[in-house]
Parts: structure tokens; sequence; C-alpha cells
DNA sequence: GTAATTTGACCAGA
DNA sequence: TCTGGTCAAATTAC
């Protein structure tokens, strides 16, 4: 039910496991740029993300090998309704060093309170769209650790805003296969919803059979993607507004640190 | 002027 | 009654 997921979850940890390796290879090597680690977090913290995106939809994580590996919380003792009446929702931790500001979605802090099982603060974010677009998605960041620092962001529900915003009835879902789709950059649509080409400021892949949207934004990291060749390297010219249909993940293993 | 953030109050579950 | 989560008015930033 869940087609070709596994394969992606795959690619996304060998992309994962390669950022770790050269991570620690340019550590060693420490060259003049001082903005590969801001760099490098972002491209881990997106993996880890995204990786957690699929566990939410498959209830067994693929991320044994991940460093930043996004834990699944099976179920709360007692959940309690939130603001919308729904219960019972799964949520996912991931701890990183830094708190994760670009994941892929748009938040709006809504409150930020002291705990008192922790001296820091923790702060509580939802999705920018939650009204527009009745998506109920939200995260809560917390630093559990001092030195070093760790912050745990936790996951709560799922993100209906992109579905919402993308999915149309009998559109864009085609005989099983993986859509890519390359829009107008000129066109009026709202900002972290519509994946763009050029400049590449979003990209998003939704995956049939599933209503999970990889929608990966990149915020003060545009050089991460906003590559010509990275798109040539991987994609046949196209077009703005073409649609790129993937009927294997796998072959999708465009390697951006290969050297 | 508008949007985002801050912060104290409020609510519900334990 | 305590605590975590959310609301909403006030404040700040753009």
């Amino acid at each position: 039910m869940f087609h070709g997921v596994d394969r992606a979850v795959e690619a996304l940890l060998r992309g994962q496991e390669s950022a770790n390796r050269l991570k620690t290879v340019l550590e060693h090597q420490r060259t003049s740029s001082v903005s590969i680690e801001p760099l490098f977090d972002t491209v881990l913290d997106s993996f880890s993300f995204a990786l957690s995106l699929f566990a939410s939809s498959n209830p067994q994580p693929h991320c044994e090998s991940s460093q930043n590996k996004p834990t699944p919380v099976v179920a709360r003792k007692s959940p309690k309704k939130n603001s919308h009446g729904e219960e019972g929702l799964v949520q996912y931790n991931h701890d990183s060093p830094t708190p994760i500001c670009n994941d892929c979605f748009s938040w709006r802090k809504y409150g930020q309170k002291k705990i008192k099982t922790s001296s820091h603060q923790r702060c509580y974010y939802r999705c920018a769209y939650a009204k527009d677009r009745n998506c109920n998605a939200t995260k809560r960041v917390q630093q559990i650790q001092d030195s070093p620092s760790v912050y745990r962001t936790t996951y709560v529900g799922k993100h209906m805003c992109e579905v919402n915003a993308f999915l149309q009835p009998n559109e864009d879902i085609v005989n099983g296969s993986k859509m890519i789709r390359f829009d107008k950059t000129d066109q009026a649509m709202p900002d972290p919803v519509m994946p763009q080409l050029v400049p590449v400021e979003q990209e998003a892949i939704i995956i049939e059979g599933t209503d999970q949207i990889m929608n990966l934004e990149c915020g003060s990291n545009e050089f991460l993607v906003d590559d010509d060749q990275l798109w040539e390297y991987q994609f046949p010219p196209c077009s703005p507004g073409d649609f790129m249909f993937l009927d294997d993940l796998s072959e999708f293993d465009y390697n951006p640190f290969h050297v």
C-alpha cells in the first residue's frame, strides 16, 4: 500500500550517510569556509525530517543507521485532545545539536512555556497554514541537554496544507507513478507551498498511494539546491509547468556530495 | 499597517 | 491541585 517508499527511505539513508561522512572528512581538513557546518546541519536535518515523514506513514521506521534518527513515540499514555478535537495522534521526536529551523514547513510560534521537568523553556509551533488549510500539524522544540546542546523537536499531527494546496480531485496522480512538479516562478501561489524550478526555493515530491509530500524549503540555504547542474544531472530538460513521473524512486540517486 | 512573536491567562487531563 | 498545551491580547518587527 506504500509503494516505493522503502526504496525512497533507502535513498534518503544513503544521502544522510554520505552527508555524515563528508562532514567528518571536512572536520578533519578544516578549510577556510565557515559556512559549511550550517549547510551540513541543514542537509542532515532535512534528511532526518524526510525520514520522519515516511515513518509517520509507515509504522516501522527505517532509520537504524541514522545518527539523528527520528524517534517515533508510539502513543501518549493519555492522549489529550488538541484544539481540533483529534486524539491519539502519533508524534515523532527528533534530536539535533541545533534547533531545526528549515524543516520543510512553515511554522508559526504560538506559545512558549517553562516546563517543570526541564530548566529550558519549551516552544510551541503550529503550521503557518493551520487556519487557511485546516492543517493541524504542530511541533514542540525544547533544549533537553546543555553540553553538548541537544534540542528535541517533537512533531505532532500530519501536514494537510500541502495536500490541500497541490492535489485536486483526479489530478496529479497517475497510475502509481511518483511525480515531481515544476511550476512557473511567477505563478501566484502562496510562498512555501508551490515548488519552483528557478530559483529553487522549494521542491516537492508527491508520492502516490500516500498523502505524504516532501516539500523542501531551503530558507537561508538557497545554495543547497539552487544548482542547475543538479537538475540537469538527474532530470531531463523540462519547462515550467511540466510534470515528471518517477516510476522507481531508487532511480533518484543523485549524490550531490559525490567527489 | 500588517504579520509575527511574546507572554500571561485559561483549560483539560492526571 | 499541578502540569502541559493552547488561546489571545499586547508587543515587536518589517
